[in-house]
DNA sequence: AAGAAACATTTTATGTTTAAAATATTAGCT
DNA sequence: AGCTAATATTTTAAACATAAAATGTTTCTT
């Protein structure tokens, strides 16, 4: 086995644990950034409006499509189980903030839609938290914003590409 | 009120709502990219080790220090409650992978580490974690890299100075 | 030495999330 | 019509997460 091939395969090699090296240390770090935000918006959703992520979530993927989705849309969108979707779903409407009405010509699917009092609820959320974002993500340039958008544009095609 | 200052301060504040909804969009692909990948890496832990993330992510604090942590500690790396990592660390205890052991000097606190079973296991599994986190990420040159890695910090330090 | 305050961890109660099983409805096929 | 497969939702069981209370230990102050 000549030295030269040998070495060759090893750099080769390094190189590559050096990427996946790299690999992790950025997903370490997107992880930590999206983590710390997500429990920055939770703790401001539930001490100024006594709300969860969850159910603001749901109430803004209705609030966005004023006919109406059906469960299995807002778990799609949503993108969390059916099941979780449900638990959700059931507290909005205990609360009188989403009303659950059957569709007529399917009566497996129900149509969900945010109630004038959910629709007025939201308002001053969405408004509250749309600042609270521009509070963490704010101070980036145009171009870092519009760089991240791409690159992570990029990063979703190629996850969505693995488990095909 | 003249129409020209009526004007600008429209435009300011269009602008400025402009640049909020940026930030919003910007938040929701970066929380659609991390949830993809993480329920990617969920996903393969439990099928192919039959793992979770939790009990693997301590498992990967505890590598980087062969001289073992303690419970706050592990909490504080891992940014969770402390409660949540005491019942994590017990269920890996009582598989073997981890022990936990007095501190000679302090009474209160106890040295978490891998035994040599955890090791051994910890060091498979990683490997493979490794490998799937480039498969996500491995694709973007080297600039993006970098320049990812350098917005993440810039966005972690803002939010950090928020609710100071 | 006694008491107060800070520290380290565990326990408890509550709630979120998921996967998988169960229920019910619809559509397609023979 | 009757059987099968696909669809839409809910229920259930297990793991995870947090806050707050409880327990025990250490340090500081007086």
């Amino acid at each position: 086995m000549g030295s030269i091939a040998a070495q060759a395969s090893l750099d080769h090699e390094s190189r590559l644990e050096q990427d996946d090296h790299h690999a992790v240390r950025l997903w370490l770090r997107l992880l930590t950034c999206t983590n710390l935000i997500e429990r920055h918006l939770r703790n401001r959703l539930r001490t100024q409006f006594d709300i969860t992520l969850p159910r603001f979530d749901l109430m803004a993927q209705l609030a966005r499509e004023p006919k109406g989705l059906t469960m299995g849309d807002l778990s799609q969108r949503m993108m969390v189980s059916g099941g979780n979707v449900s638990g959700i779903a059931s507290q909005l409407e205990a609360e009188g903030l989403i009303s659950r009405e059957p569709v007529p010509g399917n009566r497996r699917a129900f149509c969900v839609t945010l109630t004038r009092a959910g629709l007025q609820r939201f308002s001053e959320m969405a408004e509250a938290h749309e600042a609270w974002v521009a509070e963490c993500l704010g101070r980036l340039s145009g171009a870092d914003c519009e760089q991240m958008m791409s690159v992570l544009k990029q990063i979703k095609a190629d996850v969505a590409g693995i488990e095909s």
